[in-house]
DNA sequence: CAGTATCCTCGAGGATACTG
DNA sequence: CAGTATCCTCGAGGATACTG
């Protein structure tokens, strides 16, 4: 009967539109080594740069906002002299904790099976 | 002193390698959807076409060859008369599994936030 | 230091038509 | 059914120079 496939697509599609949001939000090289980052605790834009490999100062700063427009992170402006802009993750930012360990298993162990083979 | 600071980026960095390893072998929009798509049980490309909004055929086709070279999914044509051919998920490919889950938890989550504000 | 402005490339992804 | 071939668009991302 076809009712069955039916319902093992709407299961399939229940599980893929999540994800693709997921992936929406989190697309890009740049977005997730920001979070991870600023796991390390809050940061002042350079310090992020000298963090993440071959990022070039546009692109973090795109992302930067990016990022600020999805709460995920905050720039806090402190009024000194001079002035020091900082950067943290909300408490949004912080949950993505759980997708990073698991993209940081998988990838040690694709690194290792790609290094073997060529 | 600096010592402090060098060994939280080589920290930092040891996450964020293998995260990119990661993203750059299932980026894009259609690779996870496939691989969810076949989570579902081995699959015909029309079968799977009809699992994922939007995709089109070419897309398709291209990512499928991509998963293959990458081991995570497996082609099989059965000689039969009409050809039969079925992708399958391979061991390696189900090990994507809980970052698939992760995703989700988070992209459900994250959806309900959006809808509710706009 | 914390960015912005300008210009450019290239590849992901879509549209459409076709095939053994 | 299971794709391939061709053509095209647009935006991610890089290079370089500049600024309060």
């Amino acid at each position: 009967m076809a009712k069955k496939e039916e319902r093992e697509h709407h299961k399939c599609l229940g599980l893929i539109l999540p994800v693709s949001d997921a992936i929406n939000t989190l697309s890009g090289k740049w977005k997730l080594p920001i979070i991870i980052s600023l796991q390390f605790g809050n940061k002042r834009f350079s310090e992020i740069a000298k963090d993440i490999p071959k990022i070039t100062d546009r692109m973090l700063s795109k992302e930067l906002r990016d990022l600020e427009m999805n709460k995920l992170i905050k720039r806090t402006v402190y009024d000194t002299v001079p002035v020091v802009v900082e950067y943290s993750l909300t408490e949004y930012g912080e949950s993505l904790d759980d997708i990073i360990n698991e993209l940081y298993k998988w990838g040690t162990r694709h690194r290792k099976k790609i290094m073997s083979k060529d």
